[in-house]
DNA sequence: AACTATTTATAAGA
DNA sequence: TTCTTATAAATAGTT
């Protein structure tokens, strides 16, 4: 969606990639809460960059996890 | 997005929740399939509707839970 | 990080 | 729920 169509399929270059990640992640983290205000809905969403970055979403039931090393983590729903 | 703007607040009317929960959601997952593609990504989602059902999707790591009933689901990531 | 042309998502209606 | 269409929003390439 934009300039030129961009096929859906692993981006070569990792600087550009990273830079379509950060765009797209605000995104879909954006679209996450959005669905689960309108909607009411439970969205929990979790995601690892391919440089191993963690972010994450939960809109209600997310448990943090004491049983597991702060790079587990745990969603029960 | 579209005819008019929709202001991100509950959407009161249990009809028209499902309705935008619908479309939504499959927006949504699709987008966190193509960041995963993409970016080479782990990307984990879980969605409940209002009314309690289930949709999820993981790009790679998803542990189904055999010590679960089916109404629980774990997510290991 | 900001811009903008263009694609994509989607609100309302059928 | 699926299709259509007008419009809002996201984003690819550029700067």
């Amino acid at each position: 969606m934009a300039r030129e169509r961009r096929a859906i399929r692993r981006i070569e270059s990792a600087a550009a990639r990273q830079v379509t990640f950060s765009k797209r992640r605000r995104g879909l983290f954006k679209k996450a809460e959005e669905l689960a205000v309108l909607c009411d809905a439970d969205v929990a969403l979790v995601v690892f960059s391919s440089t191993g970055k963690l972010s994450q979403f939960a809109s209600s039931r997310h448990v943090p996890s004491p049983l597991f090393p702060p790079h587990l983590s745990v969603l029960l729903v």
